[in-house]
RNA sequence: GGGGUCGUAGUUAAGUCGGUUAUAACGCCGGCCUGUCACGCCGGAGGCCGUGGGUUCGAGUCCCAUCGACCCCGCCA
């Protein structure tokens, strides 16, 4: 007898049961999350995508069910009709959102068995990702993980209700197509038709979305996975979704204010926070000298403080010689410098040292010098101007690295970061966005030799900077933008080139020859000769936003099915080797 | 390509200087229990110590290699 599948429709989902409900006769769907048989009577705490509710088997009430009850074991689905019951005052649960109420069954149907799961369902925080991610189905049924999704969903929502109201239309651009320029690996599909031939899972729809604005759409968005084979991080994995927007007829005023409106609508609508506007903007230049990184985390201070006037002509010799070869000294300040014993200065010295930094000079500050392994080699000048410059008072402690500026940025940008966590210099829930603009067009590769476009080479220059694009790129500043979050870049974008004549320009400054330009991306060349409007847009990273939204500690928690850091599946074993016919199809030949 | 952390029961961990039968908690199985909610009480099962090799009278422990998970550098416009 199935009296539930045919008979009974569910009436409620578990964790939205209250006490106005109370006498109510409901039917619950759900999983076994946990089971006390006392012998006489049972609890189940029945759980599904809602929450959890108790209900009761009781031997006088409903026997039949009560006996069926005692073969029920964790992640049993079951399906009970009961009534509604407010417990009595003292039997009530305040760590349970139902736990005013409870459910007397009257029927219960087993509607499906389960193996011993291999964790519990709560409590898997615990448990190793390597076995999370094998059965990632069960990891999915642990309420913080539906949290994490349900609230992804609802902000995929927010998003596209907010452009589509804004008018915004929603075009979807194809997977199978051409690699596009100066980007990431490209992950390649072999051609079976063009046997030889590959197609290119897109990186962005960057290219695409140009066309629409050449075609006229005047406003697009899409919520749009995309493609990179790069190595994993916590923040990054292979394929990733993206709001991926492109406005015409635009400056970056323009498309700046349309997404400090859409940020503050997704983050009212999915937290109830209100972000306030205008975002601040903060010059590459600034945010470079003052946190060290293009994507600061402005959620606390201590901003680095540039030194080297103060040591131009020192007589401690590493940071003398140091200032001769054209490299700087830049110092933070950590107030009440005694939190940090002599052993967390030795692990942070091994931390700048990942980023290439030689050492980490620091000095306590007393109110008549400095306890500092450097002190005795500094001019009592120097050490005042240090201080000075510092705003540094007796208990401080000052972190200084001397190397060339990339190291330097490095060292202590990422030092600052890494001293907010150790010393809780941030509160949690707090969300500090900042625009970054003014970037440079170019960055010059010593590996390449040559100038690469730092974002890609589409971006416009600004106007006033054009004619440094012939005599000296590296002062050319490009029309893009980055919206950054708690230290995060969240997006990404520019004003683009929609004219013909300079983006021949830009290809010569970075060294690339009109054939090559055109092998690589003839048709988007082409068409800008056919009346292409004045256009710019941006793209977010949609998991990111989401993991800053949940508070997610990596990106692997907001993503359903997220790849290990080898890049493959742990749940269906991808990637795997093909079959013989399989290549064969494609004229691939096995090593 | 490189640096680091880790791998012992279903799960999470302990395991001393290399030494007898590898511990614990939770979970699981059986029994008892009518108000628990991390139920309780009694009993029980459960191990290729990631894998392979080496040193040794003897290896979870030491050495080498290898596989896997995670964090980071490089890389990622």
């Amino acid at each position: 007898m199935s009296l539930f599948v045919t008979e009974l429709k569910r009436t409620h989902y578990c964790g939205d049961l209250r006490l106005s409900q109370e006498g109510r006769e409901v039917v619950l769907m759900g999983w076994t999350h946990r089971r006390r048989d006392h012998g006489g009577v049972i609890f189940v705490d029945l759980r599904d995508r809602s929450g959890l509710v108790q209900v009761v088997f009781n031997p006088e009430i409903a026997s039949e069910s009560h006996q069926e009850a005692k073969k029920i074991r964790s992640e049993y689905v079951l399906a009970v009709r009961g009534t509604v019951r407010r417990r009595p005052p003292d039997m009530v649960n305040p760590n349970m959102e139902t736990g005013e109420i409870e459910v007397m069954v009257d029927d219960l149907e087993i509607l499906n068995e389960s193996k011993t799961p291999p964790f519990l369902i709560e409590g898997g925080e615990d448990i190793s990702e390597n076995i999370r991610l094998r059965y990632r189905y069960l990891d999915l049924r642990r309420p913080p993980i539906q949290r994490n999704l349900f609230l992804r969903s609802q902000v995929a929502r927010e998003t596209r209700n907010y452009l589509s109201d804004k008018g915004f239309i929603e075009v979807e651009t194809p997977f199978l197509t051409k690699s596009t320029p100066e980007g990431a690996r490209d992950y390649l599909v072999p051609s079976r038709i063009n046997q030889g031939m590959f197609y290119a899972l897109p990186q962005s729809p960057q290219l695409f979305k140009q066309l629409l604005m050449v075609s006229g759409f005047d406003r697009y968005f899409q919520v749009v996975k995309c493609f990179r084979d790069e190595d994993l991080r916590a923040d990054r994995q292979p394929e990733f979704t993206q709001i991926d927007i492109e406005m015409s007829f635009i400056t970056e005023d323009d498309i700046i204010a349309t997404m400090e409106g859409l940020m503050a609508h997704i983050f009212k609508a999915g937290l109830g926070i209100d972000i306030p506007l205008p975002i601040p903007r903060l010059s590459y230049k600034e945010a470079i000298d003052s946190y060290g990184r293009d994507n600061p985390d402005t959620r606390f201070g201590m901003k680095l403080v540039n030194i080297t006037d103060v040591l131009r002509n020192s007589g401690f010799q590493v940071f003398a010689e140091v200032i001769q070869r054209g490299g700087i000294v830049k110092a933070i300040k950590v107030e009440e410098g005694k939190r940090l014993s002599r052993k967390d200065l030795d692990e942070l010295t091994n931390f700048v040292g990942i980023y290439g930094s030689a050492g980490l000079a620091w000095a306590r500050v007393n109110p008549d010098g400095w306890t500092s392994p450097v002190f005795k080699f500094l001019k009592p000048e120097e050490v005042e101007g240090i201080n000075r410059a510092m705003d540094a008072v007796p208990g401080d402690l000052i972190l200084m690295v001397a190397d060339v500026p990339r190291v330097v940025h490095d060292s202590l940008g990422n030092l600052r970061i890494h001293l907010a966590q150790k010393l809780g210099l941030v509160k949690p829930g707090t969300f500090s966005f900042v625009w970054i603009v003014e970037f440079p067009m170019f960055e010059y590769s010593e590996t390449e030799k040559r100038y690469m476009a730092t974002h890609h080479p589409f971006t416009s220059p600004v106007m006033e900077d054009l004619s440094f694009l012939e005599t000296d790129p590296g002062k050319v500043r490009a029309r893009a933008y980055d919206l950054v979050l708690n230290g995060s870049e969240i997006g990404g974008g520019s004003i683009r080139i929609h004219r013909q004549d300079v983006q021949s320009r830009v290809f010569d400054a970075l060294g690339l020859s009109q054939e090559e330009a055109r092998t690589k991306f003839g048709f988007l060349l082409d068409a800008l000769e056919y009346g292409t409007p004045p256009h710019g847009g941006i793209a977010f990273g949609f998991d990111r936003i989401i993991m800053l939204m949940t508070g997610a500690e990596s990106i692997r928690d907001v993503i359903a099915f997220p790849k290990t850091q080898k890049a493959t599946c742990l749940l269906t074993g991808a990637p795997s080797e093909a079959t013989v016919e399989q290549l064969m199809d494609l004229s691939i030949k096995t090593v």
